[in-house]
DNA sequence: ATGGTCGACTCTCGA
């Protein structure tokens, strides 16, 4: 339904599509992404989990398929990359607060890309709530609203990634036995909506009210997907004015159909800029 | 059922 609308766009609209999609591994997960973006074409995919350290980045396999592409990443771990269309210009890695560490820097991208200044995290899962990287997950909120304290009111404005914080019950699949997960506990959600209440609209859920829409299943969970066992964790979110100017959002569930998918599904946006 | 499966990499950790 909301496919056909954005097809039937006024002639003359000029539609920025934006996609987000943990790969839980780059290297792992080529045979998915770049036909991907053969396929739907879109302006700007930001990527998370890369796995790969920057020498080791399949650059040229998104420059073939007609993408620029800037990345940082880590050995094993963590790591974000951008793909796009359009130049990317003004890339800004980690918060450049004076308190940056390399994985920091290997979790957020900034870059402004056809006026859009997109920040693209892969914020810290957590561990356990007793556990100090749960602490440090607390502290990267506040960071995060300290960096979009900037810019919120100044300029089109996107915050897309795997944000590891499920914002509302019907976010996940059972929310009485997840309150004590460091993706669903009551303080992780009240740092991620104090960083929202800056002013940044949450484009799914804009446009979808119903339960059971997930973009995260984990590989642990036997037949999670087939039980609709899932988490709504990754998320594109946009400040008002650029709120106003989208369309649709949707999840493709359509890279989990394919040999060896990730655990994270795509969640992409239409806007008419 | 306190489980389960991946990915990267040294055999164990992180999700």
């Amino acid at each position: 339904m909301e496919q056909s609308q954005a097809l039937q766009m006024p002639s003359g609209s000029n539609l920025f599509t934006v996609a987000t999609y943990n790969v839980n591994s780059i290297r792992a997960r080529m045979h998915i992404v770049i036909p991907w973006l053969k396929q739907h074409q879109p302006s700007v995919l930001c990527m998370q989990e890369t796995k790969v350290v920057d020498a080791d980045f399949p650059r040229a396999a998104f420059e073939e398929a007609g993408y620029f592409v800037v990345f940082r990443g880590q050995k094993s771990y963590n790591g974000v990359a951008v793909a796009s269309r359009l130049p990317i210009q003004e890339v800004q890695y980690g918060f450049q607060d004076g308190e940056d560490t390399p994985e920091d820097q290997a979790r957020l991208i900034a870059c402004v890309i056809n006026g859009v200044r997109i920040v693209n995290t892969y914020v810290p899962q957590g561990r356990e709530i007793t556990d100090s990287m749960f602490q440090y997950k607390l502290k990267w909120f506040e960071r995060l609203n300290s960096l979009f304290s900037r810019w919120v009111s100044r300029e089109p404005l996107l915050w897309c990634g795997d944000l590891n914080v499920a914002p509302e019950p019907m976010d996940v699949y059972d929310p009485d036995g997840l309150k004590n997960h460091v993706c669903f506990h009551e303080d992780v959600r009240r740092a991620f909506h104090a960083v929202k209440a800056l002013g940044l609209v949450d484009i799914f859920r804009k446009f979808n009210q119903e339960p059971k829409q997930y973009t995260f299943y984990d590989y642990r969970f036997p037949k999670s997907v087939e039980r609709v066992k899932g988490w709504r964790i990754d998320h594109i979110l946009a400040n008002e004015s650029l709120a106003v100017r989208a369309t649709g959002c949707y999840i493709d569930m359509e890279p989990r159909l394919a040999e060896k998918p990730s655990d994270h599904t795509v969640l992409a946006a239409v806007f008419d800029v």
